[in-house]
DNA sequence: ATAAACCTTGGAGTTAGCTCCAAAGTCAAT
DNA sequence: ATTGACTTTGGAGCTAACTCCAAGGTTTAT
């Protein structure tokens, strides 16, 4: 069985050596043997969970999520399709928050953008320092 | 002249001691006298210049940035209006990057949770981890 | 034989914006 | 006189996901 040495296995799928350590640190991504020399070998089985743990990156998912997945993944029979669709939802309701607040901040400085000038002239009555200085409406 | 104690700063504007004393550190609101004690004293400016602080944080400035407003606000003749804009320009237009990356997770989210009975049953064959699996499509 | 490229470990550093802590000094009220 | 609330400083710790480093061992190619 052809064995993938560290730097074999991060460039196979764009990742650096030091995230590969670090994953193991973290319990997601373990060798599953080493060479005489204590050399990391991963097999077929590693390059599948390290790709399934990029993919999952990929689509917004924190490293703790992705631990919670792959143990689901590994023992499928004792979990339900449920708490795989709860954890999805939990965490595209999270990625609606940050876009929620984000999407605050946007109107905000669209509005103060689109009030100030932004013309060659001293600052003095820049109408952005003036909306952060007095009491606002910028929320509004 | 009513000088305010630290602890009666904070508490006015609603934010910890602890943060007074960074934003100091970080120079961006240093206590313009101190007592006898050497307690920290902020006059009516400060106050002033800490709601600036705390409004810009609220339209999505960093500290980084507010410093760079604070230096102009303090300096205005020497900055022009379009300076101001284009600081907020910038900043909208990474908010707006922002939110376009998190918008790519939602809609992933979305699709992997939409193709998800969400059942009762075992994992076994959960389209989501299915999909995190195999060569997916989930980015198209 | 030796150089280049690879691997090991442990631990420190990065970013942002705080937050918490300990030991000590100060102030107001009882 | 003493309690309790407040303040000071310096420095450590937090989160997330790496990234970098040093000192050493291994493998491969020439």
């Amino acid at each position: 069985m052809a064995m993938y040495r560290i730097g074999q296995l991060a460039k196979l799928l764009g990742v650096s050596t030091d995230t590969l350590r670090y994953y193991e640190q973290q319990e997601l991504l373990v060798a599953n043997e080493r060479s005489a020399a204590g050399y990391r070998l991963y097999d077929k089985q590693a390059v599948d969970r390290l790709r399934f743990i990029i993919r999952a990156k990929e689509v917004g998912f924190n490293l703790k999520d992705i631990q919670e997945l792959l143990s689901i993944k590994i023992d499928k029979q004792q979990y339900r399709c449920e708490e795989v669709k709860t954890l999805t939802l939990q965490k595209r309701d999270w990625v609606r928050e940050k876009i929620s607040e984000l999407s605050i901040f946007e109107r905000s400085l669209t509005l103060l953008a689109d009030q100030c000038c932004g013309g060659d002239e001293p600052a003095n009555a820049c109408s952005i320092l003036t909306a952060l200085e007095d009491l606002d409406d910028t929320h509004q």
